[in-house]
DNA sequence: GTGCGAATACTCGGATACCGCGTGTCCGAGTAAGTGAGG
DNA sequence: CCTCACTTACTCGGACACGCGGTATCCGAGTATTCGCAC
């Protein structure tokens, strides 16, 4: 899994935490993280082109949420950053070399492999979808009191 | 997604509805589905490793199915391809730079990103390890009447 | 005809190259803020 | 004091290299078969 994913959620837990309307620029981010500001900023436009952010160009510019962080899911930002396409591609090997199955085959059915396998991603993206940045916000409240105030004092929002 | 894990579905398939003593070779599977031969059996013998094929050495040699098709899960498949490791790997970026969350944080606990991100993917291994080869293998007869002669056919066992 | 032994051909198995994609970086276009002068 | 235009500095955004893991391949070790020969 792309690594951009883990960095993406923790910018916007961070624009949640630091609820403004002044943006939050890559290079706070880098800082605050340790991260390669560069190749951050690559994986925040894709963000953007995604419809989670907004950017902010110019001076004191940055990035800010484009909607509440209750209506952003995980499968949004796995979807953003991974792209659309899923994990397992079926390349219809079934039907490849011996092609005798197919003609048996009831047609429009889909191979069985692919489907099982669909199933499973398709379990995955739900439970990704049903989680929240605000969900994942309240859990990491619920371990780390202070964290709230925390971000935003990292962030200069005293 | 490793394609590995489709070849090896089929090739799981294939030795269940062949259910013979007599092994099938990596030649024969790679006829049957056009792959590349070298590379099909570089994942056949990742399934070996895993302990859900036994390989017969010599000539006429080749693979047998190790354990009842019944008690092959396509988790077992993935993992036996894959690897363990889990797909999403936290690197703990809360606690790098700006250590002050850590101050606060409740020790013994995950990061919440993780925590989520390790629920869907357990929602994906469950949901993998409910599916046997035995139950693809009826959900294609299902959609393919013909099928299970058509296999045993194309491996000369008549 | 039968038993034995060597040659054989076929198999798996690991060691070895190739290549695309994720990783990482850089520089330019654009814009808001800041600054100074002029009215 | 207010307005305005210019300079400035900072931002995002896309275009450009690097490295690693999946992809693909080849050749050697080992064994069951098979053929031939002796009995």
């Amino acid at each position: 899994m792309n690594q951009g994913v883990e960095w993406a959620v923790h910018v916007l837990l961070s624009l949640a935490w630091v609820d403004d309307d002044v943006p939050l620029s890559t290079a706070q981010f880098a800082r605050s993280y340790d991260l390669p500001p560069a190749y951050l900023s690559k994986q925040l436009q894709a963000l953007v082109r995604a419809g989670l952010l907004e950017s902010v160009p110019g001076a004191k510019g940055g990035f800010r949420l484009a909607r509440p962080a209750g209506q952003i899911t995980l499968l949004d930002v796995v979807t953003a950053i991974e792209g659309p396409e899923p994990a397992f591609v079926c390349t219809e090997i079934r039907q490849r070399g011996m092609g005798e199955h197919s003609a048996t085959t009831n047609p429009g059915t889909m191979c069985a492999v692919n489907a099982a396998m669909r199933r499973a991603e398709l379990a995955w993206r739900r439970s990704l979808a049903s989680q929240t940045i605000t969900g994942i916000r309240m859990e990491a409240e619920d371990h780390a009191p202070g964290i709230a105030d925390a971000v935003r004092g990292a962030y200069g929002r005293v």
